[in-house]
DNA sequence: ATGGCGTACACCGTACGA
């Protein structure tokens, strides 16, 4: 079973790569976040068309979290539970696996946090914990639970292309990887340090200053699973493939691969 | 030290991302 995670900055310019890369990698659940479209807007047809089912929580202009998959989305989850927030930054939703075992997909699209301090980064930390309040109990509930998306935390330095440079800054900050560290402390394994993986691998690069060409990035975008789940990894990548096409989303998939038991 | 780029909304610039 194969689960992928994609920032796609804006789900309308960004369809065609979407299509393109589902139909090269037919992953059984791709999540998505920044649709930056309102849920009346959301592509489900032509999606549908290329053989996944979907289910979204859109907003206008920001924000916008969708999970794409080959089985139906059940048990359907908009938001954190309790916790009131405008901004759709999650969707959960039951899918099966190729056994016919239930797996728990979370497509999770958390604050950007802005600049260290400000008001937007208080929101950060406080939506990440009610994250892991959530997260607490889902786990209980779902032995084999995935929480892919765009995290907005580069966990360690090795996660960052200039590690001086970022020292403290948002997105690294102590606070940020703490709140990272906390979700894992549920009981849940970054699957990409499960195996050995090339230096300098990363899944966001800036627009500016030719980040990508330079390979300046992060990587913030993660797939988190239960010790369960986790267990039955066999490969985690990312694929910058879609980076180098034209107009290109700054986010690049993250793909998970599982062994069905 | 700043802004670089890209997207959305809608103004002809601003907010925001990371």
């Amino acid at each position: 079973m194969k689960l992928a995670t994609w920032n796609v900055n804006s789900l309308n310019v960004r369809l065609g790569h979407v299509l393109d890369w589902l139909q090269a990698n037919p992953v059984d659940a791709l999540c998505l976040q920044e649709l930056k479209l309102p849920d009346d807007k959301f592509p489900h047809e032509v999606l549908r068309a290329a053989g996944y089912h979907a289910c979204w929580a859109g907003q206008k202009t920001y924000n916008g979290v969708a999970i794409l998959s080959k089985t139906p989305p059940l048990d359907i989850q908009r938001n954190i539970p309790g916790y009131e927030d405008e901004q759709q930054r999650i969707i959960a939703a039951t899918l099966t696996g190729p056994d016919g075992k239930p797996v728990r997909v979370v497509s999770a699209y958390c604050p950007n946090g802005q600049a260290v301090g400000s008001d937007k980064y208080a929101y950060k930390l406080d939506w990440f914990q009610a994250l892991r309040g959530w997260l607490d109990e889902e786990i209980v509930r779902h032995p084999d639970l995935a929480i892919l998306g765009d995290y907005n935390v580069a966990p360690a330095d090795e996660d960052v292309h200039d590690p001086e440079a970022w020292a403290g800054g948002i997105l690294v900050s102590d606070p940020e990887r703490q709140a990272f560290r906390d979700l894992l402390e549920l009981g849940f394994r970054d699957t990409f340090r499960l195996f050995d993986q090339p230096p300098r691998t990363f899944s966001w690069w800036d627009y500016r200053r030719l980040g990508f060409r330079r390979n300046a990035g992060l990587r913030i975008d993660h797939i988190l699973a239960t010790q369960d789940l986790a267990a039955r990894c066999r490969e985690c990548t990312v694929d910058k493939t879609p980076r180098g096409w034209e107009k290109p989303s700054d986010h690049a998939p993250v793909v998970a691969t599982f062994h069905t038991a």
